[in-house]
DNA sequence: AAACTACTTTACGTTTACGTAAACTTTATC
DNA sequence: GATAAAGTTTACGTAAACGTAAAGTAGTTT
């Protein structure tokens, strides 16, 4: 029960806003198993998460081989053997520490994009400054700078 | 002065585990402006430090063309007018949001991949019991434990 | 029934970010 | 001065992730 039980290509399509194609390639690739009737696709809320793994995977930079790698591990894994799971748990690792990475490139871009900043507020206030200096006397009516 | 002041392209490679023919393929997209000695790439520190970003904004899912996008931006905004500047500015918050949204999606896959963690080991638990269950009679000539 | 809408399959095209091979030059080493 | 090692250009190849027709089907609205 998650709100609601099934839906259409292109209601999951405009909730997430991707293409309809982009779902179909999905399931051509086989991360999404929709059932049919008929012709028609018909997705579970079990879909409707996939898909939304699919594009948080996308954010974070895997690739949809990935993804669907960690999908099938995982089905499997719920129903495994030790052997399974113990691979499950060295998995997990791994993306930790990938998790780990991620959070220091963002650290870091965080860090220079503040440095980036104050360098730009301080052009401008040298700007604003040059700008006061010309104009209490009179007519430089000319470009600002140097540029 | 950052520890050398030059670098061979190989030295660049090995150090940031690229292959020299994506170095030069960054220069080809003019993401890098090594200069020459005759035929031969002589790499500078800034030269350094721009693969450095590149490749971060790799693993932050950035393409090279956005981030050609911002090292022009950059240069020309270090000698820019006050639009530039305020582009820049405005570019730079946009970022910031990225930078948000990659921290929600690392947070949610953090507390996801901790559900799942659990969920393996309480698996894990239960063969174990099983096995126990299975076994405690006599020859136990197994494996120990959960290895 | 005609038209419209949403859905479908098939299939070729496109962009990005390199890989890989071939053939050549320059620099270091024996 | 031969030969290996590292560098170079040119150019074709490729995998991933769709875009974009084209052409057909299924239901439903007028």
């Amino acid at each position: 029960m998650d709100i609601k039980k099934t839906y259409s290509i292109s209601e999951l399509a405009k909730e997430f806003d991707v293409t309809t194609r982009s779902i179909r390639f999905y399931e051509d690739q086989e991360l999404l198993r929709p059932s049919r009737r008929g012709q028609t696709r018909i997705f579970s809320s079990k879909d409707r998460v996939r898909l939304k793994l699919i594009l948080r995977g996308k954010r974070m930079g895997f690739s949809l081989a990935e993804t669907k790698e960690l999908f099938d591990l995982w089905d499997e894994t719920l129903s495994g053997n030790e052997k399974q799971l113990l691979k499950m748990l060295t998995i997990l690792e791994n993306k930790r520490a990938h998790l780990e990475q991620q959070k220091n490139d963002i650290a870091q871009a965080e860090m220079e994009m503040e440095t980036a900043e104050a360098r730009c507020r301080e052009a401008l206030a040298e700007l604003q400054k040059k700008k006061k200096q010309r104009s209490p006397a009179n007519d430089e009516t000319r470009q600002t700078a140097e540029n």
